[in-house]
RNA sequence: GGGCCUGUAGCUCAGCUGGUUAGAGCACACGCUUGAUAAGCGUGGGGUCACUAGUUCGAAUCUAGUCAGGCCCA
């Protein structure tokens, strides 16, 4: 018997069963490297439409986590895919090196010797850590198989790079866009720098919570009396208002007391005093301070409390009763404690009512030697002193521990304030750059759509843009400052100087070059006529930095164009990168940078809960790829829907490990069985073909024209369900087991046999090209496995050409009913197994009754039919208007040693005993290799 | 607290503009195969479409609210 299988053609390859991609991938990798493949898909592309994805800069610090894979894997899917369609799609991947989280860390690294370096040499070991993890993160990206200009990178940090972010302020400051004002921000007293928005987390905090009385001062009480008449009851008699605050030591600072304008208060008598609070507050807050407050006295709108005035607790001066309509009842007492140089909602009401903007602290929160009582004491740790000062002077009703949010620095995660400092900006309605900026939305295409309303919304509310940062490592804002008067002064001369001086000498010139180097011909204070200045010590935000890619990127990489094509980035991004590129793409052209912006989610847990330490969830990309592969990595991504939180556990992994085998299982069958095909002599044409492989070739141009529509569309979950559908079910389940028989025990160049070869060299080679953006190292090893003619890599060809031609509607719809046919014969196959009457299919013929139309379609297709259902005989039988009905019975007659087929009668010839007629026949085939 | 978004079988996804017993693949169970064999084939079980209330002759699909989760703010 055994030596009848080595008569038949069983499928042979190299393509290994198991992929044991951790070896295999950096070999892969290693290949294109060393046959330069990126470049040589760029030769290829040459002269072909563009398609440019502007590669947003992973900022240079840490190991490449789940998310940043998440991200080049969907822009690497893009690139290799627009490649595949035709493109010429150059990838120069960038990094964001300025900034201070590197600042820092290399703080912390060269501990005490800090304070021996000078700037420039701080700033110069924060370059070397910033390239440390700029090779660190190449070397994982690369091992994704992500291609791109990995010699060449682009780097905040390049001389060039940093120019082109002086210009671009340059650019600003010529269109009178940048103003110095003086403005609170959030500001973290360890760092001593002004935080952005992006840099405030927040976390639980306790804060003390504090009642304090404000005395009315005793002119106000008459006024207030003429306002609301029931009030002239106690116009005699001491009145305050009571304010609720969570951070004390701003106490100092207070400039005025805020009511809302719409809400009802009432004046109660607290145990002599009168006291103002919310009416609806009243009761609670009584109780809680322990004076019950009894009915009130009078009630009022807020309104009238406008300009009446208060007097401050601990000092000689007053405060100014304002409205507000930020005030609200769901803590406090609905009088709102305001310190302009201390909040944002305080610093916009101190505006309107052109009080001080008062924060007298140092940059280390320190209270300056002019503030009484506390000069010198850090802020949290004046609170006590300021709880005392208030109780001794009775004005301190109440206190009590406070749990609640509280902004804190990403960084040092110590509680920030906020703190009136002068700073830089970037004013969003001067030039109609807020204006033009939401046009320019309107006239980017946002992927999911909902990306318009977001960043619209966030466009339309935001403050001007704070763009100083008093850090050393970023690029300096080249500012000067008149050493007579004082006066800052930036103008577009002086931005053009430095990028001049910092193209030759890096940014670090501002720190180590003389200032005469920096300063235009002429250079006069606007206000004093002064000619010496001194540098200011700001840095840009490096938000700016990586806003201003475009202009230090796109006008100048090889094959690049302005705008973009496409950015592509998390979520996150729209009040980021997408955010500040618009705002300086519109400041400097007039225009967005991108024409598309495609985002995606944030991994999570399996559960849908984000990943963090403390939960112990975090999957990291290094240990995937060591498990099982960047190609798993890079599936699933595939598979999930991006544009929403992507889960990633376990199962999930091991889901994606089971299709990734699935799939090449499939397409090893399939390279098997051409072992000894040449598409260049054995190609059998369409017309030749029998029926089972022009309906494959037939679903399989359905299926390629899915999945090319797909990667037009960025939607790669159907990329992967209609590759997964075509592999598992078309070709696993019917095409591959159909033709089995066919493929191993008829004659080797039998017409039969190549034709089947046809269909699976054309399917396997397509498939090559279509799974290669999703699984760039399983097809290009396909691909090398493959026979015929081709490219030196699957990655330099394109997406199938010419299926459109196998399409056939009718066909597919045909085989629609027999598959209809198969399945309620497999039911009954199974209930025969079931019932021990067959084992194999092999074991059963079939009596399949059917009604007229039905008949037809399988007396038609009468030769196929045992191999379609995998049984050894088939009767066919006109049921007329009957229903379709399936027997099966045992098959009669001998089993064939060859082909295992039951057979009325064997050979009982010299050499092919036992042998059915087919099999002598294939066996007596000449066989030419 | 606000803005944007999400919630269909254990997992990943389909279910178009509301209309037959909600689908696919994988996983699981059972059987077959041992010439895709650390493979392959078949059959089967499994979902109150997060929850609640509406609109409608009819809702997974529309509306509101609740709950859970994500990103960004406060």
């Amino acid at each position: 018997m055994a030596e009848w299988k080595d008569t038949c053609n069983l499928p042979r390859t190299a393509f290994s069963m198991k992929a044991n991609l951790q070896t295999t991938e950096p070999e892969t990798i290693a290949r294109w490297e060393a046959m330069d493949l990126y470049g040589q898909l760029r030769a290829a592309r040459q002269g072909r439409p563009t398609f440019l994805l502007h590669d947003g800069p992973p900022y240079a610090n840490g190991d490449i986590h789940i998310g940043h894979a998440l991200n080049k894997i969907l822009k690497d899917f893009v690139v290799k895919s627009r490649s595949m369609a035709g493109f010429d799609a150059p990838y120069l991947p960038g990094w964001d090196c300025h900034g201070l989280p590197i600042e820092l860390k290399v703080d912390r690294e060269l501990g005490p010797k800090k304070r021996e370096m000078s700037v420039a040499d701080f700033r110069r070991a924060c370059r070397a850590y910033a390239t440390k993890y700029v090779d660190i993160q190449r070397r994982d990206f690369k091992r994704l198989a992500i291609f791109g200009e990995w010699d060449e990178p682009y780097l905040t940090m390049r001389y060039e790079y940093q120019a082109a972010i002086v210009r671009a302020l340059g650019t600003f400051v010529a269109r009178d866009m940048v103003y110095k004002g003086k403005k609170p921000v959030h500001w973290c007293i360890h760092c001593r720098t002004a935080l952005a928005e992006a840099e405030v987390e927040y976390e639980p905090h306790t804060s003390p919570s504090v009642y304090v009385e404000f005395p009315m001062a005793d002119e106000s009480r008459a006024a207030l009396a003429a306002r609301v008449p029931a009030a002239a009851a106690f116009q005699d008699r001491p009145v305050s208002a009571l304010i609720w605050t969570t951070t004390p030591w701003t106490i100092p600072s207070n400039l005025a007391v805020a009511f809302h304008p719409d809400l009802t208060y009432a004046a109660y008598d607290a145990g002599g005093t009168v006291v103002i609070v919310a009416e609806e507050l009243g009761e609670a807050i009584g109780a809680r301070v322990g004076r019950p407050f009894g009915a009130p006295l009078a009630t009022f709108d807020g309104r009238v409390m406008d300009r009446l005035v208060f007097r401050h607790p601990l000092y000689a001066r007053d405060s100014l009763g304002v409205v507000a309509d930020y005030v609200t009842l769901e803590q406090g007492t609905g009088v709102v404690h305001t310190a302009p140089g201390h909040g944002a909602d305080d610093y916009l009401t101190g505006v309107r009512y052109g009080l001080d903007i008062y924060g007298p602290l140092d940059a280390s929160g320190h209270f300056l030697d002019t503030v009484e009582l506390f000069a010198g004491l850090r802020v949290f740790e004046a609170n006590p002193q300021v709880e005392a000062a208030l109780a001794s002077r009775g004005r301190l009703w109440h206190r009590e521990d406070y749990d609640h949010s509280y902004p804190h620095c990403w960084r040092c995660h110590n509680p920030v304030i906020f703190l009136a400092t002068a700073q830089w900006f970037i004013a969003m309605d001067r030039n109609d750059l807020r204006a033009r900026a939401l046009e320019a939305i309107d006239r980017t295409r946002w992927i999911p759509a909902w990306g318009r309303e977001r960043i619209h919304g966030m466009i339309a509310n935001r403050p001007d843009w704070c763009i100083s940062r008093q850090r050393s490592w970023g690029v300096p804002i080249p500012a000067v400052d008149c050493t007579a008067c004082g006066t800052a002064v930036l103008t577009a001369a002086l931005t053009e100087r430095a990028a001049q001086v910092f193209t030759e000498y890096s940014a670090d010139a501002w720190y180590e070059r003389p200032i005469e180097e920096f300063l235009p011909d002429g250079l006069a204070c606007p206000s004093c006529g002064g000619t010496s200045f001194e540098r200011e010590a700001n840095i840009l935000d490096v938000w700016f930095d990586s806003g201003s890619s475009h202009e230090a990127v796109l006008p100048f990489a090889k094959g690049h164009h302005w705008p973009a094509d496409m950015y592509l980035e998390g979520s996150d991004q729209h009040r980021g990168w997408f955010h500040s590129s618009l705002l300086v793409g519109v400041g400097t052209r007039g225009e967005a940078p991108f024409k598309q912006v495609l985002t995606h989610g944030f991994v999570v847990d399996e559960h849908g809960r984000k990943m963090s330490k403390s939960l112990g969830n975090v999957v990291s990309p290094q240990e995937v790829m060591k498990a099982s592969g960047a190609e798993i990595l890079r599936l699933w991504v595939s598979m999930v829907d991006y544009r929403e939180e992507v889960r990633l556990g376990k199962e999930v992994l091991a889901r994606v490990v089971d299709s990734y085998r699935k799939m090449r299982n499939v397409i090893r069958v399939l390279v098997a069985n051409l072992y000894d095909f040449d598409p260049a002599t054995d190609m059998v044409a369409p017309a030749d073909m029998l029926e089972v492989d022009r309906w494959a070739m037939a679903t399989f141009a359905a299926a390629s024209a899915r999945i090319t529509a797909a990667y037009d569309d960025y939607d790669y979950p159907v990329v992967f369900q209609a590759s997964n559908q075509l592999v598992t079910v078309d070709l696993s389940a019917r095409y591959v087991d159909i033709t089995k028989d066919r493929m191993y025990t008829f004659g080797r160049a039998s017409l039969a046999r190549r034709s089947g070869q046809t269909a699976m060299y054309l399917i396997a080679d397509g498939l090559a090209r279509l799974m290669a953006p999703i699984l760039p190292v399983t097809m290009d090893d396909l691909w090398r496995n493959l026979p015929g003619e081709r490219e030196a890599s699957v990655h330099l060809a394109e997406f199938p050409a010419g299926l459109a031609r196998w399409l056939d509607p009718a066909l597919l719809e045909r085989w629609v009913a027999l598959g209809a046919v198969r399945d309620q014969v497999n039911l009954a196959l199974e209930q025969k197994r079931q019932e021990k009457v067959i084992a194999g299919s092999l074991s059963a013929r079939v009596t399949v009754a059917a009604p007229g139309e039905t008949f037809a379609l399988l007396a038609g297709a009468r030769e196929e039919l045992p191999a379609l259902f995998g049984v050894s005989a088939v009767e066919i039988v006109d049921a007329g208007d009957g229903a379709l009905d399936v027997r099966v019975d045992k098959a009669e007659g001998l089993k064939c040693g060859r082909c295992w087929r039951y057979v009325p009668a064997v050979s009982d010839a010299p050499g092919v005993e036992g042998l059915c007629e087919r099999c002598v026949d294939a066996l007596a085939e000449p066989v030419s290799l």
